[in-house]
DNA sequence: ATTTAAATGTGAAAAGATTCACAAAACACA
DNA sequence: TGTGTTTTGTGAATCTTTTCACATTTAAAT
């Protein structure tokens, strides 16, 4: 029987995600200071939650004087050692893993897919731009690029094999698009993203909030909801 | 100056959704009854939780007998109004919207994307499976399917204002790829998927955990983690 | 140099989510 | 019919996250 454990991403990670991706936008338009209430009106949080946020990772600004954001961003690019490139590979070149390999915006944060693989002879093209694997040489690739992340975009039936194989192989996070809950062993953090149910939460709350018409049953629409 | 509301949705949403697509793979290898440590055990969480949610969207089972894996099903449907198709738009067919566009998972889910849209003329194809549109049929579109959930996959540079044009086209819900966080009305539900965010939370969290070697410094790889 | 005003940083309080624990229900079997 | 066992459903307790509130710091103005 296999291990099981369940990694929830925390929500203040999260913010700082939103924060400085906020503060290369304020940046690139030339603004240099901002204070706790910059970046809540523009993530829609509160001034007090980015300050909390930045104190839980040890970030610390000036009194009075703000946040400068060259500095706030050189901070942050050190918690999350976005100083070096990542190695990625992906599994599973159908319909949405070809769109993920060609996604530039992970090039743009130094997260570089290189190498992905399939089961389908026909899809295997070692000489491309981003070369397609047999699955046979996971290992083999894995240990040459020194990757430790793997995206796994390949059919429900077959994700948790896959899993499996990459952790075999030495891969300790995944970020998976299959419709399926991966059973990993502690040490390997999963990322679920399940687009049907992400799709599904916003046609239940469409739903929800027309059914409340008016103030009437705003209360259960709010439970679900935070602003 | 413009309204702004963050919503977000509620993790005991998140995980009904589990419980379903767990019950629909029970059903499909035919088990009849389960109980709340079933679906505890397939989802990584607790039993208590699985009977709490349960309890949040009204759902009851019948004691000592558990639940009836066809009822809870259809109790499930009945809450996400999973009884009627429904009608999606998408905007941007690039790449991350193409591949939605053929995403089949949606459509088995009835959840259909009725019409596409994009700027490009070259793109616009009437006569295809899925219609690709200019952005000048939106509102007509919209209309006739009675939309009110709409797909935003342009790039980051314009996807506030076709969020703004959706929202005068009478959408109330979108799903937004673009990594920027949208500004909308309080009735206007946003879920917006990130996708560098969602790998950069993985490169994060095994960084921290390769650093925290063995027993040293795990209090804080674990302050990030549920299990 | 002193005063004033503005913003941070953080304990304490409040709100929200999860786990505990147990009474109530219902099935099984004598 | 009654007894024992199993599982639900839910208040109470605990744990986590967010908000509040204010002392402290610092930039700017006088």
């Amino acid at each position: 029987m296999k291990r099981f454990t369940k990694h929830t991403i925390k929500n203040s990670l999260k913010r700082i995600f939103m924060y400085r991706s906020c503060l290369m936008r304020l940046k690139m338009i030339g603004v240099e200071k901002v204070y706790s209430y910059t970046l809540a009106d523009e993530t829609g949080v509160t001034a007090d939650q980015v300050r909390k946020d930045f104190s839980e990772y040890g970030i610390t600004g000036n009194k009075k004087g703000g946040y400068e954001v060259n500095d706030l961003i050189e901070k942050l690019e050190k918690i999350f050692h976005r100083n070096k490139d990542h190695n990625i590979v992906l599994i599973g070149m159908g319909n949405i893993g070809t769109s993920l390999s060609r996604y530039n915006n992970f090039i743009h944060r130094n997260m570089n897919i290189v190498a992905t693989f399939d089961i389908d002879p026909f899809k295997q093209k070692t000489r491309s731009e981003i070369p397609v694997y047999a699955m046979s040489r996971l290992k083999e690739i894995i240990d040459r690029f020194r990757v430790k992340v793997a995206i796994i975009a390949v059919p429900e039936i077959s994700a948790q094999e896959v899993a499996d194989e990459l952790i075999q192989a030495g891969i300790k996070g995944i970020i998976n698009f299959a419709p399926v809950l991966l059973k990993t062993p502690g040490d390997v953090i999963v990322n679920n993203i399940n687009l049907c149910d992400e799709l599904e939460s916003v046609i239940y709350y469409v739903h929800s909030q027309m059914k409340s018409t008016g103030a009437k049953n705003l209360e259960l629409l709010y439970r679900g909801m935070k602003y």
